[in-house]
DNA sequence: ACAGGCATGTAAATAGTTACATGATTCG
DNA sequence: CGAATCATGTAACTATTTACATGCCTGT
């Protein structure tokens, strides 16, 4: 069966524990939001899909008047899951603002450009304190996986920042003349 | 003015130089399309609207029977242009969908983990090779830019490719115990 | 009482892809 | 001639975000 990709999303996170929209939501927010977010105009509205054709199931979790319904993986559910988990991954995707301004910055004085790079540098090292923050959150873990996942938003966002301060000196040291010894 | 994202990859590609919208669509996917992509859908339709604008001026290009039209930059189009160089890049996205199987790989045996970063290390290897074909061709180059965000691309890659490896040894490493010296 | 977070949802807009239709030209 | 590529375009679809509406609950 092919579902949405927002799908998965929820039968990865209510699988081991029944979740509701909004804690999926958060959860999301908190752990993979850096390369794979939803909205909850996507959740709400699959979650009910998915109920549909019975790979999660409702339950209630209301308090007092608080309405509140939290969803729980079927056997089905359980099952499609892992047959994704199974195929190879295909999408694959980046779309960097800040590369497309520094791509075409041939348009400004070398100056100008090193301002990109350097917000864009901004960008990465504020995203590496956020996913740092993330990390100490979580104390017992049994599954190795999320943490290795979070740690590589930190490697690669460093790894990221580093590359814009090496291309920052690059375009401000004294132009070297290929020749020159 | 606040313009699409297409709008600027547009007014960046005919700057310097006239361009058709199937050229415009050929540079996109030689140059930024890993980090930046656009369609026809997107693009013809875009063209139109920056004419009606006047940030871009259509040229006839035909030749013969061939209809052609190819798009200028008008000044109001450069200046459009440098102006949103100049603003600080917002939009960052990263969609792996092979990082969101790693992530719920907990549902899997360990070998089954494995496989999916084999997959997404086989996907980085072969991207560095279509970006490094595309480094070959362009020889003479005035403007630094469009090459260091093209090393920019084999360098990420790269680097993925080789934290796929390294969370493969890792994962089939002999479960070292924390504590055990 | 009120702010802020919990909770569920939807409407509308925007973005983006895919697939198709049309027709010319070039090369083998 | 037929296939590939040049060239322009659009319709339909899917995805995704944003903003709003509604109402409860908790702490100050």
């Amino acid at each position: 069966m092919e579902l949405s990709s927002t799908a998965y999303v929820i039968l990865g996170f209510v699988r081991g524990e029944p979740r509701s929209g909004y804690e999926i939501k958060a959860a999301v927010d908190n752990s993979t939001r850096f390369f794979w977010a939803a909205s909850y105009g996507q959740i709400y509205p699959e979650l009910k899909r998915l109920a549909g054709v019975g790979l999660v199931e409702p339950i209630d979790a209301s308090t007092g008047d608080r309405k509140r319904t939290r969803y729980a993986i079927t056997a089905d559910g359980e099952a499609e899951l892992k047959d994704w988990l199974r195929r190879p991954p295909e999408t694959t995707e980046m779309r960097e603002e800040g590369l497309l301004k520094l791509f075409f910055s041939g348009a400004l004085k070398p100056a100008e450009a090193v301002e990109t790079l350097r917000s864009m540098r901004r960008m990465r090292l504020d995203l590496v304190e956020r996913l740092r923050a993330m990390e100490l959150h979580k104390e017992v873990i049994e599954d190795p996986y999320p943490p290795m996942v979070l740690r590589m938003g930190i490697e690669f966002n460093e790894w990221f920042a580093d590359w814009c301060e090496r291309m920052e000196s690059e375009l401000l040291a004294p132009a070297t003349e290929k020749g020159s010894s």
